[in-house]
DNA sequence: CTCATTGATAGCCGGATGGCTATATAAAAC
DNA sequence: GTTTTATATAGCCATCCGGCTATCAATGAG
C-alpha cells in the first residue's frame, strides 16, 4: 500500500532487474561494466535498471574514478518480508476466529 | 528465474492486485461482486486481475450458481519467501568468506 | 418463457515499460 | 591537449498493461 513498498514490488517484477540484484547479492560489489557482462542486455539498459533498483533502495552506488560500484542493500527487502508475514497473519487470525467459533458452538 | 516465480512477482507488482489479494487474506472467501465493492475499479477489471492472481497460483476460485467465490492461497507465497531467504543467504555466505579471509590474514 | 443478475470476455485506448542506438559527461591515459 | 574508457542520458520504437464500456454466457427468479 505504501509508495515505498510499491516501488519495491515493481522493481523486483522485472526478471532482468532481479538477475542484476541477485548477482550483486552473490558476488558483492560490482561495476556497471562487470554487471553488463552476462546481463544479456546493453550497458545503457543495465544502467537504467540499476537506477530503478537504487530508487527502490535495493542497491547503493559508490563512485570511484570513472567507475561506479554497486552493492545490494538487503535491508530494503524488509518490507517484502513484513508484507508476507502480515498476509500470513491475517490468514491465521481468521483460522483462529473460526476455531473459537466452532469451539463455542460445540459447547 | 523460474517462470512460476516470475509470474508471482509480476502478479504482486500491481497495487490493485495486491489490494485484492490482501482483502482475500483478511476477509476470507469473497465473490467477485464483494471484491468489486471498494476495489475502486470496475467489475471487469477486478475479474481480469483475479485471473492474473489465479494464474500465479495466489487465489483459487469456486463456482456456486452464478457466483464465483475466490480465496487466497498463501502457499503460493512460498517462492517469494524462499527467494528472499536465498538472497540473504548469498549475502551471509560472502560475509563469512570475508570474515574467514580476514581471520587468516590476521594469523 | 422471459427477465434480471453475476461474472467473464472482447475490443479499445492512453500511458508506462523495456529494449535499442547515439551521444553527452567525466575521468584516466598517453 | 587529445584520445580512450566508463557510465549516464536522450531519444526512439514496439510492446505490454491497466483502465474503460459494451456484450456474451450462465444461472436464478418471477
Amino acid at each position: 500500500m505504501l509508495a515505498a513498498s510499491d516501488a519495491l514490488f515493481k522493481a523486483l517484477a522485472d526478471p532482468t532487474r532481479r538477475a542484476l540484484f541477485e548477482r550483486l547479492c552473490r558476488e558483492g560489489e560490482l561495476t556497471v561494466g562487470g554487471l553488463t557482462g552476462g546481463a544479456g542486455v546493453s550497458q545503457p539498459v543495465v544502467s537504467r535498471h540499476l537506477g530503478v533498483l537504487k530508487q527502490a533502495g535495493l542497491v547503493r552506488d559508490r563512485h570511484a574514478g570513472r567507475q561506479t560500484h554497486y552493492t545490494a542493500d538487503l535491508s530494503a527487502l524488509a518490507p517484502l518480508r513484513d508484507w508476507t508475514a502480515q498476509m500470513a497473519g491475517f490468514w491465521d487470525r481468521r483460522l483462529d476466529a473460526l476455531d473459537s467459533l466452532l469451539t463455542r458452538m460445540d459447547q
